[in-house]
DNA sequence: TCTGGGGTCCTAGGACCC
DNA sequence: TCTGGGGTCCTAGGACCC
């Protein structure tokens, strides 16, 4: 039997703002959306005092004021480089890891050779804790499904220490699935939670004992699969070795709708140059890329429009000329007057390794040219991002985000470091 | 007034081929 | 009046995840 563990960060967000600033220790903190839109992050304690996840900021000015709630806008520089620590840390107690998501990670601990497994657990709990400042709580189960139900089941319950073992504890698997909401399942959201409720499966439990064909007519292969790894047969295998990204997007709701064409240009061509960089980050190269721009679906007032257009690259590149250069092309295409946008975004796809890219028919050898994007990550790696930009930006620049509560970033500038005083 | 961003996988349907 | 069956590739859309 396999035996999978799932790491995951207590409220990770907060628990970040809060390792520099110890007078939030005591205090609720949330986390807020880009342009301080809605909660994406709350503490245990504002969490206790109603605050829900997603809760637009404007609705809970209130509940901010009377109960003292630090505010953070998202500051995911902070967040990536905690996250790094965290998993450097779970990696080197098991080799076998799966990074799954900023705050989450696999482990397989077949042969890992303790003694005692929910001891090693508790132990490497406390390690986390110590030496990066981060509460973990830990889920172990047969299956990747059954290790995340079990560390839902740790974070609620005190007596369990942060550690819940159904691998070792058989008997505890039922009991577990029944008290699951079948909402709160991995791989149930929020419109197949609706459907089965509608049928009478409100639990992990129940779903674990439907019909498998009636399952695979309803929700497909994934449903089924989900349905298996509930009853402790292994559908998703440990992911050690991810595959690179097949597509990478930048894209930002606007701090401010937007009418005018310069403005929608100037906010693509920073989303270019972003894209552009992660590209290069994983060495790679775009093959296609598209663009979109759209109104603000929330406001009934507003006319609607989602425009979108896209080229493929005769040579797949990395270059943020070549990249923004067709940005601006097909912004030209698709550009209607007359619109208050609202969000834009570049995607770069048929992502392939740098180097390995086919040459077209009429190449004898692709074009190179990396010396001045080198130059440029090279700067804004070391001065800060944007330290360093293609010379397009304009200067009205209402599509920026709003961030007025941004926490400084700790540990990734050197002009935010944290200073400590001998008094 | 206000409501995130960045991904993956699967499926259905159309175009096209033999 | 009759108009197959099976395959691939591509795209759009829908579900999910954090």
């Amino acid at each position: 039997m396999a035996t999978f563990a799932l790491v995951d960060c207590n409220n990770f967000y907060a628990s970040c703002e809060r390792l520099f600033r110890p007078n939030l220790k005591t205090r609720p903190v949330v986390v807020l959306s880009n342009n301080d839109g809605c909660v994406i992050a709350r503490s245990q304690e504002a969490k206790a005092i109603g605050i829900g996840m997603g809760a637009p900021l404007f609705k809970i000015r209130d509940v901010v004021e009377e109960h003292g709630v630090a505010v953070c806008s998202s500051n995911y520089a902070l967040y990536g480089d905690i996250s790094e620590r965290v998993m450097t840390l779970l990696g080197s107690n098991a080799p076998n890891h799966e990074v799954y998501s900023i705050d989450e990670c696999f482990l397989d601990l077949d042969n890992l050779g303790v003694p005692d497994l929910s001891d090693w657990c508790r132990n490497l709990r406390q390690k986390t804790y110590k030496w990066t400042g981060i509460p973990v709580s830990i889920g172990v189960g047969p299956t990747k499904t059954l290790a995340k139900l079990a560390n839902r089941l740790a974070k609620r319950s005190i007596k369990s220490g942060g550690v819940i073992d159904l691998v070792h504890h058989p008997e505890w698997i039922e009991p577990a699935l029944r008290k699951t909401p079948i909402g709160d399942v991995w791989g149930v959201g929020r419109r197949w939670s609706q459907m089965l409720e509608e049928r009478g499966i409100t639990t992990a439990h129940d779903f674990a004992h439907a019909e498998d064909g009636w399952i695979r007519k309803k929700m497909g292969v994934v449903g089924l699969r989900t349905a298996h790894e509930l009853r402790g047969y292994v559908c998703h295998a440990l992911d050690d070795q991810p595959q690179p990204k097949q597509t990478t997007c930048c894209s930002r709701s606007f701090g401010e709708t937007v009418r005018d064409k310069d403005q929608v240009h100037d906010a693509l061509m920073s989303f270019a140059e972003r894209a552009a960089e992660k590209v290069r980050r994983a060495d790679q190269v775009a093959g296609a890329m598209q663009v979109f721009i759209r109104t603000d679906p929330f406001n009934p007032n507003a006319a609607q429009k989602s425009l979108s257009g896209s080229v493929s690259f005769d040579h797949p590149t990395n270059d943020a000329r070549a990249i923004a250069g067709a940005a601006t092309r097909i912004l030209n295409r698709i550009w209607r007057e007359g619109f208050a946008w609202k969000k834009a975004g570049v995607l770069l796809l048929d992502l392939a390794a740098n180097g390995t890219a086919p040459l077209s028919l009429f190449d004898a050898v692709a074009p190179k040219d990396d010396g001045l994007m080198n130059a440029m990550d090279t700067i804004n790696q070391r001065y800060g991002r944007g330290s360093i930009r293609l010379g397009l930006a304009g200067k009205d620049q209402n599509w920026r985000m709003r961030r007025e509560n941004l926490s400084p970033s700790f540990t990734t500038k050197w002009a935010d470091l944290a200073c400590a005083r001998m008094v």
